[in-house]
DNA sequence: CTAAAAACCTGATAAATATCAATTTTTGAT
DNA sequence: ATCAAAAATTGATATTTATCAGGTTTTTAG
């Protein structure tokens, strides 16, 4: 495929602070991947030995139970860097990565992260910057899970999933997820999220088509997500 | 103060990477504070010019709801350092540090950590690795915040804080929390807290004598929280 | 040491959430 | 387009958790 010097995702992500013969490294070492919908690309417990840039589609982040339950801890778009957690702490992978559509992704070997790390020290700063990052969101989402009930936190992850999918022609949030995914996403019963649901539906905060959610009343939505009800 | 290159602390933490030039530099620009215990090191919203090296006593890092009530997110010990996530991503920090007991810290400005990383690679990659294994914690955090009962959450909290503070000369777990800070890290109401607490105290599990608490039977407080009951 | 404040505890009740069971609707593979 | 499988929905009920109110005990400041 492409050369990455090229690669329109380059001005999404981290590599944007790396000069193009580091890019070009990449190149040579890369391989292009085709995921499908609902195919695993990285598995919880595994080691991983090298990183994945994301091209084209959706994926969510996820960790099993011990009760069997799956718990959805982040969502990712076009431009984000999977596994670079996993690869740069030497720890295998905390999470399991699946494809909610279609995906395509580079691999670059752990091999040429870690060189172009101990040549361009602008590189380390940016992904010590990015983790740091991830690092306050994670915290942030412990509070709100700790502390918002389930009706709150369902307002929150819609607002949240505007932010990072937006909406497509129609208005819809542009992320098509199963009820069940929405439940694991927040952290209650399949039955309960969908009563939510229904209930801001009801309320006139949300038009709901099958998978398809647009937010018609953002305000309301954000209030609910703050508890003033 | 002493010398940073011979203070027993660095040994324990990512400043063991450092050579002895290096922590020279740090023993040069260093100050060392006391903090009473129930003072705020850290707070939350606050820009930070440098890093706190934890040299003695125990503090909480928590983060302040939009309901009023308060987070806990995470308990940190001797050897610790305080507010590196916030001085490496040139955020504001995300958290409130509040001391436990009364603390000895050392304060290092930003501007020695910043050259630090410029001219020693491998304590990058140390710092890193520190807060992607950070990160792992905070997913697993969310995890459990998300999908498991109060009971459970009391449990896995119990373990946890044996592991990280130990016990005493009685074996008691070598932290005093209130009733309200055990309910503020698990995320419920005191009153909620204190009922559990009981309830375990009735199974045999725990042994509380005001707020020292002795795990009597570990293998059964790990059934708990992972919901055999 | 002592008084005031803070923390702790208990019971009663209300509210939120999970579970179970049954039915309808949607999706995906042929 | 068809049909089986998966997902979504709804109602009834059980369980968990929060809230409120009152009293007791412990801690802390002077």
């Amino acid at each position: 495929m492409g050369a990455c010097e090229h690669c329109f995702i380059k001005n999404k992500n981290e590599f944007s602070t790396l000069i193009f013969d580091e890019l070009e490294a990449f190149t040579l070492s890369k391989t292009t991947l085709s995921i499908k919908k609902g195919d695993d690309i990285v598995t919880e417990g595994h080691v991983m030995n090298g990183v994945y840039c994301l091209r084209s589609g959706k994926c969510k982040m996820s960790k099993l139970n011990t009760n069997g339950k799956s718990q959805i801890v982040k969502f990712l778009r076009q431009g984000n860097i999977l596994g670079q957690r996993s690869v740069l702490s030497e720890e295998p992978s905390g999470l399991t990565i699946t494809a909610l559509e279609d995906m395509e992704v580079c691999f670059i070997p752990k091999k040429k992260i870690m060189e172009a790390i101990k040549k361009n020290p602008v590189f380390s700063l940016q992904l010590i910057k990015n983790i740091s990052h991830q690092l306050n969101e994670a915290n942030e989402s412990i509070s709100m899970m700790a502390q918002k009930s389930v009706k709150e936190r369902l307002a929150d992850v819609l607002l949240q999933l505007y932010r990072i999918f937006g909406s497509d022609s129609e208005g819809f949030i542009d992320i098509k997820l199963t009820r069940e995914e929405m439940a694991n996403t927040i952290g209650t019963a399949t039955e309960s999220a969908i009563r939510l649901l229904s209930s801001f539906k009801a309320e006139g905060l949300l038009e709901v088509k099958g998978r398809r959610i647009k937010i018609l009343d953002k305000d309301a939505l954000e209030r609910e997500s703050q508890g003033y009800n």
